[in-house]
DNA sequence: CCCTGATTCGC
DNA sequence: GCGAATCAGG
């Protein structure tokens, strides 16, 4: 495969918009996200903001010579679209916060109700749910991928938080059990009104 | 184990 | 210039 005028705009817009090297190479096929990385690289495109990654600061080669010419920063001003996320600043000096909310009291013996209304619910995905948490993996916000069950499970107010992390079903965001909570059939719902 | 980008270096 | 192998990290 070469990088056709074509292919190279796919790439830059692409990367532009902050999609990851594989799911570039996935688009464009035919390459793999090293390709497409060191095709980055070698436009002199490569840091991208909010990329989640560090800078690999490594050693600074001994080799006096000028080797690599670093690129000069271009201005990609044509970021945004992508960040309906205000950014709400967590930073709430001390003062106020007065009336906010009745606070949830968090008695440590009494342990919060679960997240979703488990109230008409299916038994059965109750139970399948219940035993999936017994194995969930506990992972953390990081580990999350396409695989992995989204489902949160303890008190995210707490360090008791962690997402399922099982297998998740394919095209699904969560694991089999907890697709089956996530995803109620109408039918299963239906007629117990409220 | 899944994934991310960065770098190196033979081709 | 290209990109697999490798590295460094979440």
């Amino acid at each position: 495969m070469t990088w056709t005028d074509e292919r190279v705009e796919t790439l830059k817009r692409m990367w532009a918009e902050g999609q990851s090297a594989s799911q570039i190479a996935k688009e464009l096929g035919g390459v793999t996200r090293n390709a497409v990385i060191g095709k980055v690289h070698r436009l002199g495109l490569s840091n991208r903001n909010a990329a989640g990654e560090t800078a690999k600061p490594k050693e600074e080669q001994p080799d006096t010579s000028a080797r690599q010419a670093e690129a000069p920063a271009k201005a990609e001003a044509s970021e945004a679209a992508a960040s309906p996320a205000p950014e709400k600043a967590a930073a709430e000096p001390a003062a106020a916060a007065p009336a906010a909310q009745p606070a949830r009291k968090h008695v440590p013996g009494q342990p919060l109700p679960p997240q979703p209304s488990a109230n008409e619910i299916s038994p059965e995905a109750l139970a399948k749910a219940s035993e999936a948490e017994k194995l969930a993996r506990r992972i953390s916000l990081m580990e999350l991928t396409e695989r992995t069950c989204k489902w949160p499970l303890g008190d995210p107010a707490t360090d008791d938080f962690y997402f399922c992390g099982l297998a998740a079903l394919p095209g699904k965001p969560y694991c089999e059990a907890h697709t089956a909570l996530a995803y109620q059939p109408m039918s299963a719902r239906r007629d117990r009104k409220r």
